[in-house]
RNA sequence: GGCGCUAUGGUGUAAUUGGUUAACACGCUGCCCUCUCAAGGCAGAGAGUACGGGUUCGAUCCCCGUUAGCGCUACCA
C-alpha cells in the first residue's frame, strides 16, 4: 500500500516552527517514499479556532515550499456529523456508553493544577476512573433518559483488564495499561466530537498509513488505538517526533515566547525557505550520522575524510535524499533565542545557515529574493531589470558576501541601491572627523575620481593610490574615509570594487558630499 | 498525585554489534590574510557523557534508583 501522511494544525494561532517541523518531516517523508501528503485542519474548537489563523498556516506552508499537498484540504470541522455517528454506534454496540454526568464547569485558567488535584482527590478516595455510574446503566434504562432529553456525553468503554502496545517509529515499543487510561470522553453533551475521536475518524477515513507528529500526543497514541480497536479498524503506524524547547529546557509557547516561535517572523525578518528548512531538518535529526551512514553505504566510510562528507547545509532535494523516520532520535532540541540580544535574537545555528545561502546560493536564484525585497523597500528600480540588469547582478555578488538576511540589501545595502542613507555615526567619526586633513582630500580625491579613465576596479586602485603617495598620506586613510562617504558604513567590500559599483559620477559627488561631514 | 518520554561542552549532533586522547558544526578566543568587515586558513578554550549504584576485564552505550525538563492525565487540541 503506498505510503499517505498528513498535517494536521489546529488553527489556534499562526504557525509555529514546531509545526511547520512536523510538516515538514511529514512532507519529506512522503516525497521519500513516493507517498502522498495530506493537509487537514482541526478545527474542531469552534472557540480558538480562526480563519486568520488558517490563511497564515497555509500561507507558512506556501512560504517554506512544502504546500504542493495531494488532494483537498480537509476541514475537520466539516466531518463533524460523521464523527458524531461513529461515536453513537460504538454506544449501540456497547463499546462506548452515554455519561448522564452534568458537565462540571472548569476555569480555562490553571486546567492542570485542575487535573492534578482532582487526580490527587480521587487516589485519596481511592475511586478509578472506571467507577462511572453510568458505565453499566442498562441500555433500556439509557435509552430511556436519552428519550427523555437528558443531555450525555459519550465515553468510551475501556475493558478493566489489558493494555495497549504499539511500535512508535521513533520511540520503539511502547505499552500502557489500561488501568492508566480513563474512559475517554468521544462525544461532548452538546454532541460535539472531541479530539481523540475525530482525528481517528478522519485518519482511517483519508487511508493514513503513518501519523507522524509531535511526542506531545505519544500518549494520546494509546487512547487512540482504543478507538481504532472499537472502530474495528486497523492501526497505522506512529511515529513521534522529539519536542522543540525554549532555552533552558522550557516549553516553546506562543503565549510565553510569542513572535519569535512564530514563521512569518522569520519570513518577514529576511529568512529563505531553504535555510530555514534545513535549520528545521537539524532539529532532532541525526546529520552527521546520515553523513557517515551515507558513506558507509557507498562502502567506504574510513576512506572519506571528514571534511568531504556532506556538510549540514543541504538542499531540500539533499535533505529528501537523507531522510529516514529511524535517525530521528528522542531527546528535545532546544531552539534558542534572546529577545534581549539584537545580534542573538534568534539561533546563531539558524543565521548562519541563511548566511551560508545567501553568500552561496545561485546567483539566479538570489536575483528575484532581492528584488522582491528592494520592491518592498521602495528601492527597486525599473532599469535593474533592463540595462543595468547586469550591473544589479555584480551589485548584489559584491555584497552578499557579508550579509545575513534579505532585510540587509534593503537596509546596510541600501547606499547600493539608493543616494538617500544614513551615515554610521561611529564610522563618520572614526573615519571622517578623525583626520581633519581629510576635509580637502576628499573633494581633491573626487576630481581624480572622476577624471579617472577608463573606471574599473584597478583604475580607481591605481589612482587612490597615487593620489595618497603624493599628498603623503596612508592609502588606508584614503581607503577608510571613502567607504563611509560611499556608503555611510565603516564596514564593507573592498572599496575599489565599491568605486566601480557605485560608479564613476556618485563616488565623486558622495566623496564631496561627505566633506562636509567633518 | 499517577503514568510516560528524555538526559553527551553554551547550542545542534557523532561515537560502527560495550574498547576513541569523546568527534563534527554553530557560537566563543587568538593568529594569518588585509583598505575595514566578512569569508577563508591556522591554532585554542570549552564535556569525561545529569547524579548514584549495578553488570562487565572494560560502560556515553546494558540494568536499577535518584534528580531535572517535558508530555499525558479536560465534555482543549
Amino acid at each position: 500500500m503506498s505510503i499517505r501522511v498528513r498535517f494536521a494544525p489546529s488553527p489556534t494561532g499562526y504557525l509555529h516552527i514546531g509545526a511547520a517541523r512536523t510538516a515538514l518531516f511529514n512532507w519529506l517523508y512522503a516525497r521519500k517514499t513516493g507517498g502522498e501528503f495530506l493537509l487537514r485542519i482541526e478545527d474542531t474548537d469552534l472557540q480558538r479556532s480562526t480563519e486568520e489563523s488558517t490563511r497564515s498556516i497555509l500561507e507558512g506552508l506556501r512560504w517554506l515550499g512544502i504546500d504542493d499537498y495531494d488532494g483537498d484540504i480537509v476541514f475537520q470541522s466539516a466531518n463533524a456529523a460523521k464523527h458524531r455517528a461513529d461515536a453513537l454506534r460504538l454506544v449501540e454496540e456497547g463499546k462506548a456508553y452515554r455519561d448522564f454526568t452534568p458537565k462540571a464547569e472548569r476555569g480555562d485558567t490553571n486546567v492542570k493544577q485542575d487535573i492534578a488535584e482532582r487526580a490527587r482527590a480521587a487516589s485519596h478516595a481511592g475511586t478509578s476512573h472506571r467507577s462511572n455510574p453510568f458505565r453499566d446503566l442498562s441500555s433500556g434504562e439509557s435509552e430511556a433518559r436519552r428519550a427523555a432529553g437528558e443531555p450525555f456525553a459519550v465515553r468510551l468503554k475501556v475493558a478493566h483488564e489489558g493494555r495497549t502496545t504499539f511500535e512508535d517509529a521513533v520511540y520503539g515499543a511502547q505499552e500502557r495499561d489500561y488501568s492508566e487510561i480513563e474512559d475517554l470522553v468521544l462525544l461532548r453533551s452538546d454532541g460535539h466530537p472531541l479530539y481523540n475521536l475525530s482525528v481517528v475518524c478522519d485518519d482511517i477515513e483519508m487511508g493514513i498509513t503513518d501519523v507522524i507528529r509531535g511526542q506531545d500526543h505519544l500518549t494520546n497514541t494509546h487512547k487512540q488505538i482504543l478507538i481504532y480497536e472499537a472502530l474495528g479498524k486497523p492501526l497505522p503506524r506512529f511515529a513521534h517526533l522529539p519536542l522543540i524547547l525554549a532555552p533552558g529546557g522550557k516549553k516553546l509557547s506562543k503565549r510565553t515566547h510569542g513572535e519569535i516561535v512564530s514563521l512569518t517572523t522569520y519570513r518577514d525578518a529576511g529568512f529563505l525557505p531553504a535555510a530555514f528548512c534545513n535549520f528545521l531538518a537539524l532539529l532532532g535529526w541525526a546529520t552527521t550520522g546520515v553523513q557517515f551512514a551515507a558513506s558507509v553505504a557507498t562502502g567506504d566510510a574510513a576512506a572519506v575524510p571528514v571534511d568531504e562528507r556532506i556538510g549540514e547545509i543541504m538542499s531540500l532535494s539533499e535533505i529528501e535524499e537523507n531522510f529516514s523516520l529511524e535517525r530521528i532520535h528522542r531527546n528535545p532540541a532546544i531552539f534558542n533565542f534572546d529577545a534581549n540580544n539584537p545580534k542573538r535574537w534568534t539561533d546563531d545555528k539558524l543565521i548562519w545557515i541563511n548566511a551560508e545561502y545567501i553568500r552561496t546560493m545561485p546567483r539566479e536564484e538570489l536575483l528575484p529574493l532581492v528584488r522582491a525585497e528592494l520592491v518592498a523597500a521602495g528601492l527597486w528600480r525599473e532599469e535593474y531589470d533592463g540595462d543595468r540588469r547586469e550591473w544589479f547582478a555584480r551589485a548584489v555578488d559584491l555584497i552578499r558576501e557579508r550579509f545575513y538576511t534579505l532585510k540587509d540589501f534593503s537596509g546596510q545595502g541600501r547606499a547600493y541601491f539608493a543616494d538617500d542613507f544614513e551615515f554610521d555615526g561611529a564610522a563618520v567619526k572614526k573615519n571622517l572627523q578623525k583626520e581633519p586633513r581629510l576635509k580637502e582630500l576628499l573633494p581633491a580625491l573626487a576630481e581624480r575620481i572622476e577624471q579617472t579613465e577608463p573606471f574599473t576596479t584597478e583604475t580607481c586602485e591605481a589612482t587612490l593610490r597615487a593620489f595618497a603617495d603624493e599628498a603623503g598620506v596612508k592609502a588606508g586613510l584614503l581607503i577608510n574615509a571613502a567607504r563611509t562617504a560611499l556608503s555611510g558604513q565603516s564596514v564593507g567590500p573592498s572599496m575599489f570594487e565599491v568605486f566601480d559599483i557605485i560608479g564613476r559620477e556618485a563616488s565623486a559627488r558622495r566623496l564631496r558630499d561627505a566633506a562636509r561631514l567633518i
